[in-house]
DNA sequence: GTCTATAGATTGATAGAC
DNA sequence: GTCTATCAATCTATAGAC
């Protein structure tokens, strides 16, 4: 009777999932083992591999549960934006655009320590030199980043290919590394310092990935982008 | 008698500090085992700790190898610029500031998998979650870093200490995950399809940071700084 | 300095009682 | 579903012969 939305994962299940993700943000996925996690969950040792199967599969449910609600509003921002993209000038939609798709993302709940640290999970998985973790987190990651790459392009119809390429990833660096800095910046929910907050690190990462985003070309002499936009 | 620059490190020392450098970069520090090590380096098991004492205490030794020369390139580059700084605009001479942080560790040298993979290795080390790890890599990373800030801060006067605290560590990350990428899409020393080199890519990472070194602060109207300047 | 052998601890995963 | 007990593999580091 009115389990409400804890849904019908079983309550080991959750636990499990939440100690994961905190043990995984703060030491990183090969340097937590099964059983410091069952303890730090107050489960039974071999509860892990009966609820999931093997480690690597619970590493993959701990980062899908993240990635959807983050990834579906990214798309739907993303879609709003090119639906009404005709009217703007390119500097303040690629900032739109950037903005869409980091937002969702730089939440107060993906760094609250006791709940999620998504970030910091976030930001290892993505330098993870194992191939199989990163995989599963790039895989998540795919979608909507290719759908961000096809509104730029249109955005910013004077930059070739190949810089749009990089460029891009220019951002997924820049956003990584703030992820990291945020959550050890910012250890917990608590309220912080004004004009330190997330939101501000938020904008000043968008001032500056947009300016990196509209700089003028090498060959380009009267570049049609302008940054700023605010 | 002429064992040229090799210098005083024995051989079996050289050997394992190559078979180590090639392994972090490949499989980070943690799941390359000594055993691994050993046999990529064709030396006995106990050479490793017989050498070094501890799998620490090597890799420290490995990251400082490269390290040096690096800063040393740096510094020198970045002292230059400011002897030289009264004349220049405020764009062209961040960019200088930036080239001169970052040409020093992208060269052909650092990705050569037959020699040294330190760009792929630096970026392991840096994201590293371990901190026992990060913190011997970003102390040997320090003083080039907090000389680049100085001379950035004289070259955009206009930039408040927050901004240009923030917007530096944005540097850091896409130059990071530039060097990532680098190391995967440069896999050899081969000669690259033109346009699409080292030399190009850095470019390119010039262009971006450049600009959003030198983006509009919220503040400003007027902004003094221009960003390009190739 | 180089080797073999091994200590001592920890890992992911499983078997089988309840 | 939960527990105890344990397997087989792996790890770093060291002891001691040569």
């Amino acid at each position: 009777m009115n389990r409400s939305s804890e849904s019908l994962q079983s309550d080991t299940k959750l636990r499990i999932m939440d100690a994961a993700e905190r043990l995984f943000a703060r030491d990183g996925f090969h340097r937590t083992s099964i059983k410091q996690l069952a303890s730090e969950a107050k489960v039974n040792l071999a509860a892990v591999n009966y609820h999931f199967g093997s480690k690597m599969t619970l590493i993959e449910k701990v980062v899908e549960r993240r990635w959807r609600p983050i990834n579906q509003q990214r798309m739907e921002r993303l879609a709003t934006i090119r639906r009404n993209a005709a009217l703007k000038d390119p500097g303040p939609l690629a900032r739109e655009c950037l903005r869409a798709f980091i937002e969702p993302a730089f939440t107060s709940d993906m760094l609250a320590r006791e709940k999620s640290c998504f970030l910091a999970l976030a930001a290892h998985a993505l330098s993870e030199p194992d191939d199989t973790i990163r995989t599963i987190f790039i895989n998540q990651f795919k979608t909507p980043f290719k759908f961000l790459s096809e509104v730029l392009h249109d955005a910013l119809p004077g930059l070739p290919d190949d810089e749009l390429f990089w460029r891009l990833h220019f951002v997924v660096g820049a956003m990584t590394h703030c992820m990291r800095l945020c959550s050890a910046v910012f250890p917990s929910s608590e309220i912080s310092p004004p004009g330190n907050d997330l939101g501000t690190v938020t904008d000043l990462l968008l001032d500056f990935i947009t300016s990196g985003m509209c700089a003028p070309c090498p060959g380009e002499e009267n570049p049609s982008r302008t940054h700023g936009g605010r």
